[in-house]
DNA sequence: CGGGTTATTGACTCGCGTCAACGGCAGTGG
DNA sequence: CCACTGCCGTTGACGCGAGTCAATAACCCG
């Protein structure tokens, strides 16, 4: 596994994101400090560690999560290709959440101090920075709303189609299906739903063909159908920096 | 009502917040475009509005909130002194939610261009900005964590040990009790209860004698024992970075 | 083939929402 | 000075949505 250039990285091409200059290439691979593969399951980032690396992710899926003292956990946020891993702990100094692979994953590892660096030298890519965390800032906040306000069918659909959209993006399609493999177990936490209401409650969106999810595929035929029911907008997603 | 300068900035003696150097305050006050004035039910930012303004609280309370579709509202966060408002449109080009005043309030007001500046000539304001935003994303985590995994009576006792943490440190002071103007309501919308059932919670922790908020005051005579009804660690809040 | 993980389904329980009524308090106007 | 009104907090009765328990498939892997 040969380590690729930031200038060959095949995120440039790939839908959502704004691409980098050739000097901003340039400058992101002297930073670069290399590359990681993971298997499923792996953390690569613990809450409370105070990792060195900050990681961007090429390929794969995985969890963003936060476990209580009693050991309930809840799942933040699904982590896809092109999201940066380790912000807050190379602002903060310590992670406040875990992030887990759940399929193979490749990823681009950053040294932290570099951070700073970045900050001095390159204005842009750091308000590129900062715009990343105030989208996760956005997207957290529409999260608590749908916690807070939102029922059990309402809820499962707001998560399908956000997800679905994020991942058909990174498809470059148009399709009505995209590949999802987590489990029904990582969605219920991410929506403080039990397993068993997740499960019926799926099946009541597959009942009324709003969506089906099922063997690893999310199929969502009408997203502005199944976006009604989650009473929400299917907003799209706005073009993004990434880095 | 003068403008003061961000020499004389009150926030800068005040409990949790790193002051800033000479140089910073003279580059601050340079970016400063005029203080705001209040009144309660003000709306300071309106959630998809793209306002050209920033501010930072100097004095008042307020909340952050969400609308849905058909007006349900969900309360994002507690705004108090030391907040920064409108960095989300300031950065992504809209607000992604309300900012109400509750008390009077006084701001301090940036134009929104000026972050440019920021970005370009001062690394570390920048950093201390991207810092703001990622302690914005860790709380909105713990408040999602909430939401979805606990209970009534752990989510009322949570979030009472939250604010009551925030409204002490700004007291300058190690007091049981603290002023909290906000109604019943607020806290429900902030916690995804209902109104009735907030109330009976809140009964239900005075007469355990672990919280007591009544006549716009909140009393915690053991923020220990509050916090471990809440499944939480009371963590001391961080010295932080503001403006 | 056996053991582990995940999905599915039904029966029962309970936390929390909803409805509704009442009391305290402040503001307003006759 | 006192009705009148509106907002907020408080309390009880009742019902539903969602959690919990439990059993059965379906599937994968060694």
């Amino acid at each position: 596994m040969k380590m690729i250039s930031c200038h060959d990285c095949p995120l440039h091409d790939c839908g959502p994101f704004i691409p980098h200059s050739e000097e901003e290439k340039t400058f992101l691979n002297g930073f670069k400090a290399g590359e990681m593969s993971v298997e499923p399951g792996t953390q690569i980032l613990l809450e409370g560690s105070n990792a060195p690396q900050i990681y961007t992710v090429l390929e794969g899926m995985g969890l963003r999560e936060k476990t209580l003292e009693d050991g309930r956990r809840q799942v933040i946020n699904f982590v896809l290709p092109g999201d940066l891993l380790g912000l807050q702990a190379g602002i903060m100094g310590e992670m406040q959440h875990t992030v887990e692979a759940v399929t193979r994953m490749r990823l681009c590892v950053f040294r932290r101090e570099s951070l700073w660096t970045l900050f001095r030298n390159r204005p842009e890519l750091a308000f590129d920075l900062t715009w990343i965390a105030a989208a996760e800032e956005h997207f957290l906040g529409e999260t608590v709303a749908t916690l807070g306000q939102r029922g059990g069918i309402e809820r499962v659909a707001w998560a399908l189609v956000k997800i679905f959209l994020r991942l058909r993006e990174l498809e470059k399609g148009t399709k009505e299906a995209v590949p999802m493999p987590y489990r029904q177990q990582d969605l219920a936490d991410a929506l403080g739903l039990s397993l068993v209401h997740t499960n019926k409650t799926l099946s009541r969106l597959r009942a009324k063909r709003l969506a089906d999810w099922s063997a690893g595929t999310l199929r969502v035929p009408d997203v502005a159908a199944l976006a009604e029911v989650a009473m929400t907008d299917p907003e799209a997603l706005p073009r993004r920096p990434f880095l």
